[in-house]
This record gives C-alpha cells, sequence and structure tokens, in this order.
DNA sequence: TTACAAAACGACCGATCGTGCTAAATTCGC
DNA sequence: GCGAATTTAGCACGATCGGTCGTTTTGTAA
C-alpha cells in the first residue's frame, strides 16, 4: 500500500472538508464538524494540519485540483477553436452544476466569502481566478487563430461575458432553484458564440 | 423627539449589522461582535429581536429598503425608455460599488451564503432577487414599447445579461481589485444596449 | 414630580470554537 | 516480530457562540 496511512487520512478529511466548504464556505469549516464528518478525534484531524489556515489552503488547492481535472483537461483534449470554446463552456456548467457531494461551483462562494478579506487563502483564490480567466481567453483567442472568430473579438471581454452567464446561472439555479436556468445560460452563450463567429 | 429611544436604538443595530453582514454575511454577524459595534451590551441588544434569525430577517429587509431607495427609486424618476434602462444599470453599479460603510453589493453576499441554504430568510431574498429582476425586466419592456429597443428582445435575457455584467464587475473589483473593473463593466453593457437597439 | 413602562445591564447557561500537550495506539521498515 | 516512527486519542485551556434570567437604569406621560 504506497499511499500511506497518514496520506489515506489527509485525504479522506480533504475530501469531506471540500464538501462542507461547499456548503457553509472555508471560515465555516470547523474543526470539530469536520472532525465528527471523517470519524476522527479533534486533536486527531488537527494534527495533520498547522493551522486552520493551512486546513483552508489546502482545501483550496485541492478544489483547483479538482478543477484541473474536471474542467481544463478534457477541455484540452478538445480541437482547437470553437469546438474548444463550447466544450470549455459546456464542462464549466457541467462542474457549477456539481454532483452529490459537491453541489455548486465553489470558487464562486469563495469569492464572495474572501471578497474584502486579506491574507494567503484570499491570494490563493485570486491566482486561481486569474488562471481560470486566462484559460478562457486562451481557447478564444486559439478560435481566432483558427479563422472560426472575428478578428477584432477582444478575448477579454469575451471571458468577461462567459463567466458573467456562469454566474448568473449558478444564482439561478441554486438560489432560486429555476428549472430553466440551464437552458437559458446556454441560450445566452449560443448568442454570444454567433456573434463572436467571423462573417463567412 | 418622536422617534422613542428604543426604535433609534434598533435603527443604530440594523445599521451597523447591515455593515458587518456585508463582511462577514449574515451568520457572520454574532450578536457579541454587534453589541460591541453599537456599545450596547450583548443581552441588551438581544432584547431587541425575539432571535437572531428575527435579527437577520430585519437586516436583510433594511438592506431592501435601502436598495428600493437608493436605486429602483431615482430610476423611476427618470424617463421611461432606453434612458432608464441605462441609468437603471448605472445605479446599480453605483450601488455594488457602496461606500464607506457598505462595501460591494449585500445581495450578491446573500445570494451565495443562502444558496444551498432553507428558511425564512432565503426565502425573503429569493423574492427580492425575483423583484429585482422583473423591474429589470419592466424598463426593458418599456424600452421596447417605446420603440428604443428591438421587438423581439427577450426582456428576460436582457435582465441575464445585465446581471452578468454586474457580477462580473463585483467579482473583479472586490475579490481581483482590478483597476478597470468599472470601464470594462461599462463598455460591455454598452455593447450589450447598442444590439438590443432597434434598427432605425 | 411621581408612577409606570421601556430599555439596558451583568451574570450566567451549555455548547462549541481553534489550539495546545501528553500518552496510547497503530503503522511500517527491517 | 521488534523497535522506531507515525498517527490518533484524551484532556484541557481561554474565548466566544446564541440565549435566558432577574435587576437596575432610563425615558415618558400624567
Amino acid at each position: 500500500m504506497n499511499p500511506s496511512k497518514g496520506e489515506q487520512t489527509r485525504r479522506l478529511i480533504l475530501d469531506r472538508a471540500l464538501t462542507m466548504a461547499g456548503e457553509v464556505g472555508l471560515e465555516g469549516v470547523s474543526i470539530g464538524a469536520l472532525a465528527e464528518e471523517t470519524g476522527l478525534s479533534k486533536s486527531g484531524l488537527f494534527a495533520h494540519f498547522k493551522s486552520k489556515e493551512a486546513l483552508q489552503l489546502e482545501v483550496l488547492q485541492e478544489a483547483i485540483t479538482r478543477f484541473t481535472v474536471q474542467v481544463l483537461q478534457p477541455v484540452l483534449a478538445t480541437p482547437r477553436g470553437e469546438p474548444r470554446v463550447r466544450r470549455l463552456f459546456d464542462k464549466y456548467l457541467e462542474w457549477i452544476r456539481g454532483d452529490d457531494a459537491r453541489r455548486g461551483c465553489i470558487f464562486q462562494k469563495l469569492t464572495s466569502e474572501y471578497a474584502g478579506r486579506d491574507g494567503a487563502v484570499r491570494d490563493r483564490l485570486v491566482q486561481s481566478q486569474k488562471d481560470w480567466r486566462d484559460a478562457i481567453m486562451r481557447a478564444v483567442q486559439g478560435a481566432i487563430d483558427e479563422g472560426h472568430f472575428r478578428r477584432d473579438l477582444d478575448p477579454a471581454v469575451f471571458a468577461h461575458e462567459m463567466l458573467g452567464i456562469a454566474m448568473v446561472f449558478q444564482s439561478a439555479w441554486r438560489l432560486m432553484r429555476e428549472a430553466d436556468a440551464l437552458p437559458r445560460a446556454q441560450a445566452i452563450f449560443d448568442a454570444l458564440l454567433a456573434r463572436s463567429r467571423s462573417v463567412p
């Protein structure tokens, strides 16, 4: 068994902590509740991390890693150009919809939580959001280079609009619980794609 | 002095609680910290409310009232049609930028906080967001009726896109602290206006 | 000014917070 | 299977949580 016992436990803790953070935020994940969730004692759990902030940073990093695997990697396996941009959006919506354990985009939750705060967690979060926006812009630039998108299209503006569609989708889906949130978001993104295309 | 002493204190509490809620969320506003902020004792403060949830509901209502006064009312004093839609957006961005005391749009914070939760606070929040979106849609419909906007424009889609622009602005402005967040949001909204106009 | 009501206080409840310490249990290399 | 290293538990700490007392101060109307 290559992964040591400690490492196994560590992964379990981060997994549960990530789920909890999606519900109550990173500050809201208490050591006691997390210990109960994982079946460990409070002190036994705490021994894996030097402080609560260190735990928060590791949970954030876990989220970033999962986002990379579940969204970015599949997208890079898609042909450059408009198809890749499309898939970027689809995978992003899939991420936002989440699954049984992880409901909603945790980055959006953390964005609200850490706007106006300072510290290492915010810094890491800001960097991850910049990276994500850059990834969108690169995909858009690729579509421009392929001749799929207009040459005068601003990738930054496209990214801004796409993020907006996704954020409103998350709000409509998770808070308002509107049934037609998904098709509406897709329709608006289709319109964004349409007006981004180069005239034939 | 018509406003009784109790009412004065009550207003003071709600004012400070609103500021704090903008920073740490409604759940994050603790009775103790709020008491210290207002210079009251914990029990003296708590006596004004039956429970913490009742306090949260009143704080939310206070936010709704202020939004109505600072955003909705000035907009209704603006000529119907595209000018009113423009002003709606400008006033909204102004609200999001906030002032010394209230930094950022508290509704966005609460949207993240109460997505996935249940209860009276969430219900009230959902209703307020629906009301706000309806107000946008009415303004857009007015612009269509005036002949400023295309007749085939979907007010719901316009509202969705406008909310998206505003949400990304808040993220870029408050979390990322990007200096050009405001002009970018305005430019994207200008483009939205441009493609909403009826062809002359 | 007096009498009553409204408002604020201080002390306290059980529970939980993050974080130490030490000791026991477990895992792991040999 | 033994010894060393790692992992976990037990316990305690000061602080704070939302909330409830009974009491005292303050505002207000007659």
